[in-house]
DNA sequence: CGGTAATGTCTCAAAACAGAGACAAATAAC
DNA sequence: GTTATTTGTCTCTGTTTTGAGACATTACCG
């Protein structure tokens, strides 16, 4: 009986990653506890959505931060923030998912946003060092590029859940089509 | 007012690609539709995501069809099945993610299931026979290249979707990095 | 062991969602 | 222009989801 809170927040990022529209029995059934148990640490669908919110930025910054820290060199800092979303999982996933979709309304004066844009800032900050120093083709766009890093940690992820890729190879598979796909 | 049961079909596969539970209303109002006259087509969710099912089936499985005939080279069908995906847009990720999610029990029994094995199985034999003849790297599996193929297939209709890329481009980007990114 | 905090069970009421009837309004067909 | 078909509006009913009270049960702490 340790720190629920944490348990159901997780539970609801991984449920939520996959049906935003889920009722909160899924994301109680995940967290293995009762919808009353829920209730009682969220008042809601909002408040809970908006401590995975916290819970992602949180979450994401640091591992993104971390691998910043790892190195001076531009392209190991981008191997391992590739490493670091993939071990986000689907803190980074649906983070992403809910700054980029049609619906969501982007606004730096939105707190959550502008945490947003600070993680991504990072990111893109070492994509355009790489691609100034000519290591990233020239082809394409920055923003493709950070199209690609989303949706090849999404594959990564997926393939980990489908488990037909075995755990101990995907994150090399993923820097290697990652790296080659963007003209290293 | 031309095919109304057709246009509900469409908006719904772009409704619950992105949000699965999505009440039946949301569909509706991307339909341009009144909940109503949804229900007069549909009894209920279950027949719409039938309907869906077979939309996409039948979408799909022409577009990689066409692909595979426009070619004996199989790294050039390969090539037109990705660029498939991507007019599909929706309907290919909407049915890949049905049929690769945890949840799904996969039965070669269900015809929906068949149909899908279907189409995976032509997109499987172009990646095996280059795999066989070294195009492809023989770093990486070819699980890992079919969750790759849905992936760039999915960076690509976000990037569409989000705009940041300029349209004539993606296709393109797509096939830059997905092609090298497995080593070709 | 005893006390406290957290969780589960049962229950109920409000809200959201789903489905469909009845008829008006709009659209297409002739 | 008249008729038939389709769609919209309003309405109602049943179901699912949500949220919380009251109390039993279980886990934790000294």
């Amino acid at each position: 009986m340790q720190n629920t809170q944490q348990n159901i927040v997780d539970a609801a990022i991984l449920v939520f990653n996959e049906d935003y529209s889920a009722p909160l029995e899924k994301v109680a059934e995940k967290a293995a506890v009762t919808r009353r148990t829920l209730h009682r640490y969220f008042k809601g669908r909002d408040e809970l959505l908006a401590s995975c919110e916290q819970e992602m930025q949180r979450s994401c910054n640091h591992a993104m931060t971390q691998a910043l820290a790892s190195s001076d060199n531009p392209l190991t800092q981008l191997e391992n923030m590739l490493y670091a979303g993939v071990d986000c999982g689907a803190k980074y996933s649906f983070f992403s998912k809910l700054h980029t979709r049609a619906e969501h309304q982007h606004s730096p004066h939105n707190a959550d946003c502008a945490e947003y844009d600070a993680v991504y800032g990072h990111y893109r900050a070492v994509i355009t060092r790489l691609q100034a120093q000519g290591t990233i083709s020239q082809h394409i766009t920055a923003e493709w590029v950070a199209m690609l890093f989303s949706g090849v940690i999404a594959a990564t992820i997926n393939a980990e859940a489908f488990g037909s890729v075995a755990k101990k190879s995907l994150k090399q598979f993923a820097w290697f089509s990652f790296s080659k796909g963007i003209g290293i």
